[in-house]
DNA sequence: TGCATTTCTTGACACCGTGTCAAGTTGACA
DNA sequence: TGTCAACTTGACACGGTGTCAAGAAATGCA
């Protein structure tokens, strides 16, 4: 309600996630964000019930800075099927780079905690939401490849898309950013349409 | 040395693994492995440094049990680079659900222990080796899509054949273990050789 | 058989990070 | 001036890991 708690909240999100972006994200406890936030430990328990709740929040207060859907959205312009497929690949591939600071805190503690787990869940049906709208352009494009019906073809690409894929090629394997979306632009292409209809 | 201490030290890692696979995950503290091996907490120090050490002695247990090196080996032996391919990605697609259990623990670890990561990058970097080999079949039979070099198809091959990939689709999305290694085996096909050789 | 060595047990404790509780301070604003 | 919300300080409990010391029990070897 009043506004000085409103600000510490933005705060202490805010510095939660510049911890979480930069340096190692092992130096995240309550204490180390209070002490960035110029708060005392305690106080981070007045505005979140814990650490998780902390996180989640930090998570989606970023999602709203950026704001995912209208990138998203901006993929359902595209005229034809595969066009928007690319489109999308394309804006949740940008998208990955810029949450990635504090999604990794979330993903490591989805292994442990109920509640994160749920959190990312969400995160992840909302991709798995665009997914599946892509995959529908493709049916009435008659693009999809056959013996795959639009359930399996979401799972697909829904996987392909996912987060740890984005870290296995552009952290572990090297990938520039650019490496990634031509290549997964294509995979997709393939994975789903069978041969590669833009080449 | 004794054969006394051997014995024990197997039956502490095969209770951690046991305890790994039936059961949540979370509920393998060293308290809850002692007490399943019907030993005390404090001799689990004895065998192993700490918690870390532990988990990756059981998860290289369990690979010695299993043998992967034996099963990957068998799709050496076939004649075709693509055929190579596809049993690479059977062989492989089989031995994920063996040692999920243990692997899944390792995982986690991997998130915050850095120790548990390079055990787990170096037994990725196995597999790694597997991918890499199965694209030299393709090359020498010419059958790599234009436009990807052997590291980038190997990258490719190995995100793709990832654990979290299978637990994306066999777990989350339900897939059977033989849909997912049909179409992973298709989706290799198509990412790798562009068409389907084998339809 | 007896004795030393290895293996394991019991019980205590320090450490770290999370979360809780209680009492006190500061500042806004009515 | 008094009240209320936001915050501080300092203490503490809890769970899980890892450590230490002293003693019991099994094992191996003479």
């Amino acid at each position: 309600m009043s506004s000085k708690s409103e600000k510490t909240r933005a705060r202490i999100l805010q510095t939660a996630l510049d911890l979480l972006e930069s340096g190692n994200p092992q130096k995240t406890r309550m204490s180390d964000i209070a002490k960035a936030a110029g708060i005392s430990r305690q106080a981070l328990y007045l505005h979140f019930p814990n650490r998780a709740d902390l996180l989640i929040a930090a998570t989606k207060y970023l999602d709203e800075k950026v704001n995912i859907d209208a990138s998203l959205a901006e993929s359902r312009t595209a005229a034809t099927g595969v066009g928007r497929l690319d489109a999308f690949v394309q804006a949740w591939g940008n998208h990955i780079p810029v949450v990635y600071g504090g999604a990794r805190a979330l993903m490591a503690l989805s292994d442990t905690d109920a509640e994160a787990q749920a959190a990312w869940t969400d995160r992840m049906n909302a991709v798995r939401h665009g997914c599946a709208a892509a995959v529908d352009a493709l049916i009435r494009d008659g693009d999809l490849r056959a013996g795959l019906d639009a359930k399996a073809a979401t799972d697909l690409l829904w996987t392909l898309l996912s987060v740890r894929n984005w870290v296995a090629l552009t952290q572990t394997c090297g990938w520039t950013q650019d490496d990634y979306l031509q290549e997964t632009q294509k995979l997709a292409r393939h994975a789903l349409c069978g041969i590669d209809p833009n080449p």
